[in-house]
DNA sequence: TTGAAAGCGATACCAA
DNA sequence: TTGGTATCGCTTTCAA
C-alpha cells in the first residue's frame, strides 16, 4: 500500500475519486454520486460543472466500490464446459453483444469437463455476485448424473440460463433440438432411396447431444419400420474404426448412407474411403452433425466433396439464451423454461441417391 | 434493496459475513479475517473454531469488499482484438491454466477490429482495477498506427502484456516470428528446386502477421537472388481471386511454389485447382502459415493432400505470455521485452519437387 | 435541490 | 495473540 502511494508519486498518474470532484466543486459527494449514477435531483448547472470537472482529471468510478454498496456487480458469468470447444466462441460473441448495451461485464471460466471444477467456478462466480450466469453444464458431456451440487446454486436468487440439458431445477434451459435434427437428416436420407444406414459415434457414450442424436436416427428409422445399426468408437485415431467401417461396406448387405455424430467424424472418413476406392456419394452417403466453422469458413464445404449436414444456428440459440437471461433479469419470478431451437439441413455433395 | 430483503426471508440462503462468524465464535472480526487470509497470529484452537463455522454456516468472503479495501481486484483483463479468430481461445485457454493456481480470475472483452471499442474495453478493465492486462491490440489488424489511446494505459502502474506488435510504449509484447517463419519455408521450397514463387494475400493489405509474413518471403527470395511475385486480394470469395492464380499457373513461366498467406486461402484453392486439372504437388507446390485446429484436429491435416505449412505454436507463445506477466507482477520495475516465438515447419503432402 | 452521515464487508494498523 | 477501529470509494437515506 504504500508502495502504490510512493509510485503514485512517480510517473503514475494518481486515483481521483469522487471526493476530489466534491472539493473542486465545492459541492458534497452526495450530488456528485447522483451525477454519476444519472440520478436526478442536481441543478442543471451544478450537473454541468461536475461533469466537466470529472471528465478533466479523469475521474473514473470505483466499480468494486460501487458494487459493495449496491450489492450489484455489473457483471455476468459465463462458465463453459470446455473451451477448447469452438462453439464457445460463437456463443460468448453473440452473448456478449447481446447484454453489452445493457452495461454488464464478462467474468468467464472453464471447466475443463471436470465436475468439481465446474463447482468451484460457480463458487467464484458467487463470490463475485454476478448479476447473472450462463452455464454450459459438464453434466452434458459427462453424462453421469452428478448434479447435485448446481442445488446450492439454484437456492440463490441469481437468474441463471443452463445452455444445455437439465431437469429437476428451477433454471431456464436453452439447446438445440438434436433429435428433430436426426429426423430430418434421416428424411433427407430417405427420400433419396435410402434404406440401409449406419450411424457412427466415437467416444461419446455419454455425451447428451450424441446420445439424443442416436436416439433420434433411432426412432425415425424405427417409425419407418427400418433397422438401424450403430458404431460406437472410444477411439480417438481413426484407424481402427475406419477399417471396420469399410469392412462393413464391403459386406453382403452394405449400408448406402453413413451418418456421423458429427462433421469432425465425417472429416476422417473421407481419407479412408478414398483410399479404399469408395466414392462419396456414388458408392456411399455421407453426412454430419454441427458445422465446423473457422472465422466464418465453413470446413464442410472446403471439402470435396462438400459435407451434407445437420446445421446448428448457435447464433440464434445464443440470442434466445441472452433474452432468456434479461427476461428472468426483469421479472425472477417468472417459471422456468425449456427451449429447443431446430436446426436446419444443409444438402451438399455428400449425400446422393441410394445406389 | 428492499425486495433483496424479503427474498432472503423466502427460499433463498441468507448471506453470511465475518460479523456473524465473530459473534458465534465470540472473537472479533480482525480475527476473522486474519484467518479468512491466511494471515498467521491466531491461536490455532480459535482458527479451527473459527474455520468449521464458517464451512458450517457457508461463509463466503464478499471479492468486492476485499477488493475495496485492498485495491486488488485478483482478476486479469483480456482484451482481444476479435474473439471470433478461434486462436484466441487456444491462448486464452492456455493463460487461464498458467495462472489459475495463482488465484486469478478472468475479465473478458471483445474489441471486434474497433480501436474505439478497444479503449473502451481498457477504461473497463481499469475501472475495475485488474491486476494484469492481457491485450491482443487492434493496431495488429488495422495497421494504421492509431495506438494514442494506449498511452493513458502505459501510464497506469497495472503490469501488460501485449501479444503482438508495438513499439514506443513500455509494455512486454510476445508475438511469433513471421519474418523467420516465411524464411524457413522457402528454404524448404528452395530445396525441393522452386524458382519461380506466388505469394497470395488475401484482404490483409494492413493487417500485420501478413505484412511481416510477405516481407519474410520477400527478404529471402532476395536474397537467394530470385523475384518474388505476389497477389494481394481484397475480395472474400475465392472467385475472381483463385481465376487469377490459374491464369498464371497456365502462363508461359508458371510459378511452381504458391505460398498463401494462411492455411484457410490455401484451402480455398483446393477446389479451383482440381477443377482446373491441375494436381498438388505434381503440377504446383501449395503451403500456407498456421494451422487451423478444431477441437485438436489440425484440418489441414485432413485435407486431400495435406497442407503444408508453418505452424506456430500458440500454447507456447501463451506461456511465454503468462510468465512475462507473472514476472513483471513480481518486478513492476523491469525493463519492457519484446520476445518472438519461432514457428515450425508442417511438412505434408502439398508441397513437393518442382516440376 | 442540497449535504451530513450511516453504512456496504472486508483489511490492517495500533494498542493492549 | 487479541480486539477496537479507521479506512477503502461509493450509494442512499434522512433532514434541512
Amino acid at each position: 500500500m504504500s508502495r502504490m502511494l510512493t509510485e503514485r508519486t512517480s510517473k503514475y498518474e494518481s486515483v481521483v475519486t469522487i471526493v476530489d470532484i466534491a472539493r473542486i466543486c465545492n459541492v458534497s459527494t452526495a450530488s456528485v454520486s447522483r451525477v454519476m449514477t444519472g440520478l436526478p435531483g442536481v441543478k442543471a448547472e451544478k450537473r454541468e460543472q461536475i461533469l466537466s470537472t470529472a471528465e478533466n482529471i479523469g475521474y473514473r468510478p470505483n466499480r468494486a466500490a460501487r458494487r459493495l454498496v449496491t450489492n450489484k456487480s455489473f457483471m455476468f458469468g459465463f462458465i463453459a464446459s470446455d473451451l477448447r470447444n469452438t462453439a464457445y466462441l460463437e456463443y460468448f460473441h453473440t452473448l456478449e453483444r447481446e447484454v453489452r448495451r445493457e452495461g454488464y461485464e464478462f467474468l468467464i471460466a472453464d471447466s475443463e469437463q471436470s465436475v468439481e471444477r465446474e463447482n468451484a467456478n460457480i463458487e467464484k462466480m458467487l463470490d463475485n455476485r454476478v448479476d447473472g450466469l450462463m452455464l454450459f453444464p459438464v453434466s452434458d458431456w459427462l453424462g453421469d448424473g452428478n448434479t447435485s451440487h448446481l442445488r446450492r446454486l439454484d437456492l440463490k436468487p441469481i437468474p441463471v440460463v443452463i445452455f444445455g440439458y437439465l431437469k429437476g431445477y428451477g433454471f431456464d434451459c436453452i439447446l438445440a433440438d438434436e433429435v428433430a435434427a436426426a429426423t430430418h437428416l434421416i428424411d433427407h436420407l430417405f427420400d433419396l432411396g435410402h434404406r440401409r444406414y449406419l450411424y457412427v459415434g466415437l467416444g461419446d457414450l455419454l455425451n447428451r447431444p450424441a446420445r439424443e442424436r442416436w436416439n433420434g436416427v433411432k426412432q425415425a428409422l424405427t417409425k419407418k419400420g427400418l433397422p438401424a445399426s450403430a458404431l460406437q468408437m472410444t477411439s480417438s485415431g481413426s484407424e481402427g474404426w475406419s477399417q471396420e467401417i469399410l469392412t462393413r461396406l464391403t459386406s453382403k448387405m452394405p449400408p448406402t448412407a453413413i451418418i456421423c455424430v458429427n462433421d469432425l467424424v465425417a472429416f476422417q472418413l473421407y481419407r479412408p474411403l478414398r483410399d479404399a476406392g469408395i466414392s462419396v456419394p456414388q458408392d456411399v452417403s455421407l453426412c454430419g452433425f454441427g458445422t465446423s466453422r473457422i472465422e466464418h469458413t465453413n470446413i464442410g464445404d472446403l471439402l470435396m466433396p462438400s459435407l451434407t449436414t445437420m446445421d446448428f444456428d448457435n447464433e440464434a440459440v445464443a440470442k434466445r439464451g441472452a433474452i432468456m437471461l434479461l427476461d428472468r433479469l426483469t421479472d425472477p419470478s417468472r417459471l422456468p423454461r425449456m427451449s429447443r431451437v431446430p436446426g436446419h439441413l444443409l444438402v451438399r455433395e455428400s449425400t446422393g441417391r441410394a445406389r
